[in-house]
DNA sequence: GATGAATGAGGGTTCATTCAT
DNA sequence: GATGAATGAACCCTCATTCAT
């Protein structure tokens, strides 16, 4: 009887770097956000990934280089994200709105995005700092909200001078403390602040504080 | 006969639970910081606490006991600060003021706190949550907030319909996020926010969205 | 029937530094002698000397920290065996003869001496380098021949002219290499060198090259 | 279509068996005499060959094998050198010079060999005893210097009773001993034997202790 | 002849913790 | 209360070797 199915792989095929690479960087994504750097573990990542412990170094060097390409996509995820937004197509207020509802959609759907930048910060961006493809990482939504901001202060419906790295910022700020920080406050403040009405409430309010910030003075 | 040099060894007394017990938790606070829960090292701990390692264990029990007694303390720290805080006794702008401006200070201070917090989430709270203080770490400013909106709202210069818990939460974001990716963020930027211009203009900042926020509509 | 000796230990005492370290050593220097720095197996020396595994560390830092410590214990042994020959007693002749005597058999009594310093050539003495007691490893047998050879020299039996460290080494090197090679020497010339006849021969010939050279020009 | 850029890769044509072998070869020298047998990696050795890994254990069979035929080619080497000295063309005296000449100016000039052979010592010559080739390894040099010592003692210039073989390795070891250990000798003497000084001063001295042990009783 | 990808055993080292004193 | 010595599990990493192509 012949092999089957040509086409579908089996669990892991004998030979295919690409998807053994790829299956590692998953692995590692999944441990690297879960325990920190310090905390992961190299050989759960390559039991997890199916991939011999040998081949994560044969790919990435050391537990080290494995985090860097780990973080390097991680950005890339967000950065081809935000590509898909079409901000400059509708007016500068569902404008901003939409910024924030992508920037909190993301954060939430993406929680090991959020833990893999707070290791990263504990260690001093000393991986990132080492990276050859820093610069390209660099989100172009800044330029874009600087866009939007000009737009509406000729509309004279924001405010004037505001600096777009700050108000970006401000909003990342504003999901990602909530997001990151979810566990001490929800212990802390006896409340659960994970629950869906907890979440669209905080979201909602998010939106006020920006648009509530930009409203042009009276 | 007696034990000779009686006096001898004023460095650090023989026998000083208390002091013993505090440069345990002033070592580790600092290592927890730097390096995280899975990073710290209990020999480093003991080595710069000058206190033998079995010390360590004879006081906390174990490398967890003393991660969530060092939490116990930051927090604690914070609150201690808060309370010396007079909000209710200034105009509500200004009190708000304060309030952002002692957030901002607090976190530049003790960025170990910044990084006990980060470490504590990254652990789903796991820690927090076995703490029998946990309660009382409940900060004592929602209330106070919540006083100074409700009067800010009666004085016509507030908007009306803010919750004090999603405020603080906010003003904490706007300071804390920047602080905590300080690192990621100067790295994708290629600016250093960490220098003292770039720290007032985001003091001022983060105080003109709150502000501009909490503005009633016209 | 009682156990023997009270006063004699049980295999391995259960708190005994001192024995601990001996023991280490000991099993590290047969280690190292036999497989070389690169070869030896730290766990081997571990399972030899009955220590766990962590003591080696504890006490020795790493591998090449044992390696140093297990070189600098070979050069206080022959420098410790050389103290107890009493060269300026007897005649210039015997006096040389014993030297030689003295190297042959302590080189065939100590065959981890020569392959530890074979290996800490073959690092180009990196360790040794390092070490603080470098300088008291100096042989003070330098000395001593130079004594011999101007007494020879004043009763005219020796010729002139002979720096005392180039005759060490030749003695050194006349029994050295005849036992450090005696494998490949034995393979390639088919004789076994290591038997009692071939020995007795080469100290026989050895002896009679160093006095044939240093008897005064005819 | 054809494969574009016919003529490209010049430094190494894509099949070339005796080439590939003898990069091999020359890399594995330089590998095992730098670090010894077991601190030598087959990967560096591949790397420096240029050659794929896979090829070495084609050619060689294993690390073992690889390291065999090293030695093989080494002691031809040598014995390759050895044939172009004409010893018995000149006196007796002269003759000897030109020995110990040769024998210094090889084991300068190859420390590779040096190394080479204590690494198989270490292992007491299992490789050699291995090797087919063994037998011809042997070194004519024995029977020329036989001769040698014959002429001198006709000719009244030489003590009688030489064994050839001791003399042979007598003057290996007076020239080896000083080049293998020099870096333990340099360190612990506290003197740069490599420099050229005193390297000439060995030379010098070596030539003396041979023709004065050769030199025909008074 | 030649290659990049893959392997499993084991390398040296370090971990948090506990023992005997 | 306090100490230096000791533990065993597990850490990250590397080894010589082989597979599929």
């Amino acid at each position: 009887m012949p092999r089957q199915k040509l086409a579908a792989e089996p669990d892991r095929p004998a030979r295919d770097p690409k998807r053994t690479r790829a299956a590692i960087l998953d692995a590692a994504t999944t441990e690297f956000a879960r325990y920190g750097l310090g905390g992961a573990r190299v050989d759960r990542i390559s039991r997890a990934s199916g991939a011999n412990k040998r081949m994560l170094y044969y790919y990435f060097g050391d537990k080290e280089g494995l985090f860097l390409a780990v973080l390097e996509a991680a950005y890339a995820g967000i950065r081809s994200a935000e590509q898909k937004l079409s901000l400059l197509d509708v007016a500068p207020i569902e404008s901003v709105r939409r910024l924030i509802r992508f920037t909190w959609d993301y954060f939430l759907a993406h929680p090991e995005f959020i833990s893999l930048l707070n290791s990263e910060n504990l260690h001093r961006a000393s991986h990132l700092r080492k990276s050859r493809r820093a610069r390209s990482l660099n989100s172009p939504l800044i330029a874009t909200l600087g866009a939007i901001l000009e737009r509406g202060r000729r509309e004279d419906i924001f405010r004037k001078g505001v600096d777009p790295l700050q108000l970006y910022i401000s909003i990342a700020g504003l999901c990602y403390f909530y997001l990151s920080n979810i566990h001490t406050l929800s212990s802390i403040f006896g409340r659960d602040l994970a629950a869906q009405p907890a979440r669209g409430a905080r979201l909602r309010h998010v939106t006020d504080v920006v648009l509530g910030y930009l409203r042009r003075e009276p």
